[in-house]
DNA sequence: CTGAAAGCGCTTACAG
DNA sequence: CTGAAAGCGCTTACAG
């Protein structure tokens, strides 16, 4: 690894000089000519910063901590991590990653990431929840990724907009000529199966379609989900169904066969998928949108380094396409059951709070 | 952050000293009173070892480089993450994850590691394969995950051990009572593919059952793989079937859908599965192993940090359970369908080499 | 415009 | 057994 010193000595100069050129701090200090020779002796030598020496005197590390519960059980956490890394790496830092699965190992990592002074920390949980932050983060800057702080609600975070994503996916069924439109929801109590219930209810009332307590269920992961659907489909014989998520989705797409239907010819079916991948490589016709992950990833990192660098750009901007507002458009697998040409759009919700001084 | 000299100012001794004992080289050389008091001094004031100036004297930095290629888009990365995690973190050590789409950023990403001086790396491939460690790796302490060294071959790895995969499920189908078992490959070239399908040959041979091939096919993602399933099914009238991967387990299950069988009752069936929760959750009649992804995290870091730390307990043993050998046995789901009490091991090919100097 | 000097928090010969 | 000193690679007032 070659120093400042190795090329200040090539070049005649102080290391001073090499630092303040090198940090880009040279402009009405060094001599213009001596500040670009420096530059190209420092990339003939193939000179890299030593970014550990430095933080010793600027308390900056350029590492981002990345605390999340079980980056293992969910596999939509790739893509996250992948869009904050790409955030990340973008802006010239780099990622520490660290698992919890308890209150004690989430200390002890956090204690960790601390050691080694990363700037600020990324705090994402698996599913959209209030969260109260843990007090080893207060005081440092950080945001919160599928999550919405509880308290004073002042941390910046970023998470799936429930309502829009039931919203849209009903109204796009209903756009496709469903005329009787199921909710296959979810039993457990989260943020998302209200939302996107509500969501489903408001698109049914806005388009003027049966809105019927028979036509919802909310089903677990156990055995009697799919008699629960098959019920559902006896009573009702909807000829839409929009699933809370790739799991409820399936068991629609089980009944369906059992009684020698196909979906995308004979029932339409949108189901809010986590692992695009199956859902693609699997079964075509199974029709899922996915979650922006990665865009949740890569808005959270950009973000955090605007609070740790104190710039105000605003960082919503940074994922406005589309001309799209406060929501997060993003493109995902286009739906050819459904006849539709453009691409699902599932929204984010994202929360801008005030910066954090740390 | 309460730094060593802040210790020593409070002790009454010299920063030397605190160094000493705080990194544990004080036996016979600190009074050992002085000691046990400076550590007792260490605790109450909450102090933690800057990692990163210890760092610039000493050239380790205790931060390990994950490098893998888009952790993206396979869920299995995640236990693989959190297996290599838990065992730096069991180690005092970090892991700094980055991404690599293409070559060029791979090099990037490289350089970006090593300007941030880690120790050694990780080098994850998505799916088992021969490879040519990059050039930028030459010389470092490399483990390789999913992945074979083609050259040398003196790079410590671990993967799949293909073959024992295909043999022991086609076993235990045979046990579980099947006397017609099919094979549904992969028809992309990979190790994996030619390893499961000799293994399932060699254990047809064995138990004396119907080797085929018409009992064989190998399909790919389109569309016609159901229908190829379907053709199988039609022409051999199996009752069992060994799937490369979920993915072709799925349309097993899908045609016994339509054909009014239940998989579990009717026919048998094992998948190799990447993504366990999908698994587990959707479908309890459809039966996957799992690979051992978080144990080949952790052995890799293990043995990466063995080979870091220069000491030569032997690493495979970390993984020793069962009293097997240089298998990795790994505890998986249990197959209720096939009425298995005992749970199914998948076995890892462990590779071990000399140790690289650096 | 430029360099000498001090210092970030630690480790490690070296002299006592 | 113990401490003063030098140094890892960098930054930043400060003096010229």
């Amino acid at each position: 690894m070659v120093t400042m010193r190795e090329i200040a000595h090539k070049a005649g100069v102080s290391v001073s000089t090499v630092s303040l050129v090198l940090s880009g701090k040279d402009s009405g200090r060094v001599n213009t000519k001596d500040a670009a020779r420096i530059r190209q002796l420092a990339h003939d030598m193939g000179y890299t910063m030593n970014p550990l020496a430095r933080s010793l005197r600027t308390n900056r590390t350029k590492i981002l901590g990345f605390v999340s519960e079980e980056v293992a059980t969910t596999p939509y956490a790739g893509r996250l991590i992948l869009g904050a890394q790409d955030a990340a790496s973008r802006n010239g830092y780099v990622m520490l990653t660290v698992n919890t699965d308890g209150l004690a190992s989430e200390k002890k990592e956090i204690e960790a990431l601390k050691s080694y002074g990363v700037d600020g920390f990324l705090y994402a949980k698996m599913y959209n929840q209030y969260i109260h932050l843990p007090d080893d983060l207060q005081g440092h800057p950080t945001v919160l990724v599928d999550a919405l702080d509880g308290d004073r609600g002042n941390i910046p975070s970023i998470s799936p907009d429930e309502f829009l994503i039931g919203y849209d996916a009903t109204c796009r069924l209903a756009d496709a000529g469903c005329r009787k439109i199921a909710y296959i929801g979810c039993s457990d109590p989260m943020l998302a199966q209200d939302g996107r219930r509500q969501g489903y209810e408001a698109a049914l009332a806005d388009r003027g379609l049966t809105l019927s307590r028979d036509l919802e269920i909310a089903v677990g992961n156990e055995r009697g989900a799919s008699r629960a659907v098959c019920k559902l489909w006896d009573q009702t014989q909807p000829d839409g169904f929009f699933c809370f998520n790739d799991a409820r989705a399936l068991h629609v797409y089980e009944q369906a066969a059992r009684r020698g239907l196909y979906v995308g010819k004979d029932i339409s079916v949108i189901g809010v998928d986590n692992h695009l991948v199956f859902a693609q490589t699997l079964n075509p016709r199974l029709t899922t949108v996915e979650l922006p992950h990665y865009e949740m990833g890569y808005w959270a990192v950009s973000k955090l380094i605007s609070l740790i660098e104190g710039d105000n750009r605003s960082s919503s901007s940074i994922l406005h396409r589309n001309g799209q507002d406060t929501a997060l458009p993003v493109s995902t697998v286009p739906i050819p059951s459904l006849e539709a040409k453009t691409p699902v759009r599932i929204h984010c919700a994202i929360i801008e709070k005030e910066s954090i001084v740390s």
